[in-house]
Parts: structure tokens; sequence; C-alpha cells
DNA sequence: CAGCGCCTGTCAGCAAATTGTCAGCTTCTC
DNA sequence: GAGAAGCTGACAATTTGCTGACAGGCGCTG
């Protein structure tokens, strides 16, 4: 993970670099406001450690403008002691966190590991299967970058089938999936659920195994 | 947003209670370890305020004991002044910020805009939506250029909603956020604020899942 | 304290989307 | 080609959500 520093006391960010490396990260530094705003901007940064006080270029201006070209990392501010005022205003520029001045260096640590953590914890909760994607987040079905309106039984089918695609599933389980207890199904309401979603999703995306059950993506 | 509050001192519970209610939140409040522990394993919260000094049971454990069954809100940790090691041990254990006792109360709701924004995965202090936009410090909604006069419920409605635009975001949910502890969950008093919403911000702008629930922004 | 206005929950009727049923049709298997 | 399995379109029943009216509650003001 690579990580920047921008800090214009050059005393405390080589300290800064030296704990940071030995914590097995990948450290630029920076000390200026201009240069620390360029490399947030073009470079890929995991996090970045900033100091408000840069000369040549805002802290805060610095930080607004990177959020708005739309770079998130996580983004911990370094702050003169008891200046609250100032941090209000950091974090709400985007800030991620912030560290008042003198630190700790465990307690930098701690918070840069959290940081990550958090900004990597964002796994995308979606499956894809084909021109198909389920989105069990935002409960949204895509296909060929279309978005569908699909009804709640039509979802439940779906995510069943795309949560086991590949698998021949058989109508019986999809029964008990999609109705759970509701037993008061007899005739073919599964079947006509099946060619009504097939008309949204396309009807090659689900394809029948007759005497078996259905199947979504693969073996075919 | 849903918000827990555990801290022992009553008075400081009810001040921060007060505070957090007027920025637009519903808050729940628990004085003991116990109940703080339990309440963050079984209901859904968009923020935990987390005292480490709970009687009954060790505020650190508690986290730890929400992380390891997998739950994910944020958590701030209040802590007592200068004792840092605390601070890191809380922070390894899963908190996502401190802040030191005695503070005030701005920068408290300060850090707690933050969290959210970014737990939902915004950068900054607005959220734009289409046409609409919420301002969380100023508690302002604004359509088109012209602020909106909202009631707190109706804030709360749009401000959820708006942290969770493009996302479906289930009625239940929505009562959840809005309501808080208030069972007051019978009729169709949520369908009747909505209405009376649209009303005032567009009927476009949320749009309904039928069976699923509510969205704002990419509809369908 | 009475009066007033605003906020919000409840209710009932209405509108519309969803889904089961049925009958006839197509496709597959042997 | 016969029978079984699955598909489809139409229709009706049901479920779900919307809306306007109304009333209780709360705070504010005179």
């Amino acid at each position: 993970m690579r990580l920047l520093v921008a800090e214009d006391d050059k005393r405390i960010a080589e300290d800064v670099r030296t704990v940071l490396t030995a914590a097995g990260y990948a450290v630029d530094l920076t000390h200026s406001g201009q240069d620390a705003w360029f490399r947030g901007d073009t470079e890929d940064y995991g996090l970045v450690v900033l100091d408000l006080g840069l000369p040549g270029m805002d802290g805060i201006s610095i930080l607004k403008q990177w959020r708005m070209s739309g770079r998130h990392m996580p983004v911990l501010v370094l702050t003169a002691r008891g200046s609250w005022a100032e941090r209000v205003e950091g974090i709400d520029a985007g800030a991620d966190d912030y560290l008042p001045k003198p630190f700790q260096f465990e307690e930098l640590l701690a918070r840069i590991r959290a940081l990550i953590r958090r900004s990597v914890g964002h796994g995308a909760a979606t499956i894809e299967v084909a021109s198909l994607v389920v989105d069990t987040r935002t409960m949204r079905v895509v296909v060929d970058g279309m978005p569908l309106n699909l009804t709640p039984f039509e979802y439940r089918l779906v995510s069943y089938l795309a949560h086991h695609r590949g698998r021949v599933v058989p109508a019986s389980e999809l029964q008990d999936h999609v109705y759970g207890d509701d037993f008061s199904r007899d005739g073919n309401a599964l079947e006509a659920m099946i060619a009504r979603l097939r008309k949204k999703i396309g009807s090659d995306v689900i394809s029948t195994r007759r005497g078996f059950g259905y199947v979504m993506g693969d073996s075919v």
C-alpha cells in the first residue's frame, strides 16, 4: 500500500516516513501544498496524511479540490492541538480523520490501519452471469447495462438462480425458496413467473432442463 | 438515520440526545453495557456513540463482540482525556473514531456527520440527487435552487434516502431509522409522510419499488 | 388559559401493479 | 405419433401503495 505524507516540518516528516515504512507501507513525502495537491490528484494513493499548515496552498483547499475531482482515498488530517474549529472545517471538507499534533506514532499507526481497513472493506455485492448483473445491495438487476424493473417475486427468482448459477435448480426447490411456507400454489404459477421473467431479461438467460429444473449460466 | 448513544452519565446522555435529535437523527439511549451490546447486536443503527466507561460490560469488549459478529456500523468512542493508550486499543478493536471528554457538541456533530458520510460512501457535506440538494450541516434541503421548509420527520426521510441514494431502501428500514424506538408502526404513517414529502420536493425524486421500498436517484 | 397553527398518525376509499389460474399451444422424449 | 412437460396470453383476484380528510397533540402567542 502506497501512502502520501504531506508535512512541511521535515523532521516530523522523516520520522513519520520511518515509522510507516517499518509498518510495511510505501511512503512518498512532500513538503509543499502545490506538490501535495498535484500528487494526490495524479497518483494513486491508498491513504494521505495531510498537514493543514503547508506552505503554498491551503490544506482545506487541497482536500476540497481532491474531493471535487473525484479522488476518494482516505485522508488523515494533522491539525494544531485544540483548534477544534479547524477540525470541524477539515472534516466537513472531506477529511476522514484528524490527529492533533503532537501525536504518538502508535496512535497515528492505529488510525491509519483503521482508515485503510475501512476503505478496502467495501466489497461489491454483485453477481454477474453473462450479460446479467444482480446487485444484492441495491436490489437491482441489470441486463446489458439496462436496469430492469422487476417485481418482488421475479427478483427472488433471478436472485436465487444467480446465486446458484451453473447448477440445475429443481422446480420444487425454486418453489420452496420463492414462496416459502406458502404451499397454496398448485397450478403452474412458477412457470408463469418464469415466462414473465424471460420477457424482461431475455429468453436465453435461464434455460430449462426438462424434467430437472432451471439453470442460469454455463452448463449449456 | 437512527443512532445509539451508550453513555452512563444521564445528564450528558440527555444533552447529547437533545443535540442529535435537533440535528435530525432518531436517537436511542442506553446506560448499561449489557443493554448497549444487546441493542447494537440486534438493532440496525447508522452509528453508535459509545462511552468506554459503561457499567456492566467493558466498552472495548462490546465493540469487539459487535465486530466479531459482523456488525459494521460506525462507532464513535468517547474516552477520558489524554489516555491515548485507551484510544489505540479502541481503534484497534474496531472503533472508527474517538472523542476525548469533555467535548464540544459541535465537534461531536461534525465527527458524526463525517462518519456517516464515510460509511455510506460520500465525501462531501452536501448530497446532491438530481435537482435536490441536502446540506447535512445546515439541515437544509434545496430543490432547483429553492430552499424548502421541511418538517423534522420529513427531513429525516429525505436525508436517509439521500445518504443511500441509488439503493432501494425497504420501508421497514426507513421506519426504523426515521422513528427509532418509537413503535408507532401501525398504519400507513410512513406512506402518508412520503406523500406529503413528494408534494414538496416533487413527485419524481423518490420513486417507489413496489414490494421492495423506496429509492432516490437513478430510477429505473 | 384559550386560541391558533403546525405536525403527524389514522382511516377509508381508490388506483394500480402483481400474481394465480386456466385453457390452449408448443416442444421434447420415447 | 402419442403423451408428458413446459410455455404463453388473457383474465380475475388479491395485494400494495396513494391520497384526501380528519383529529389529537404540541408549542406558541396574546
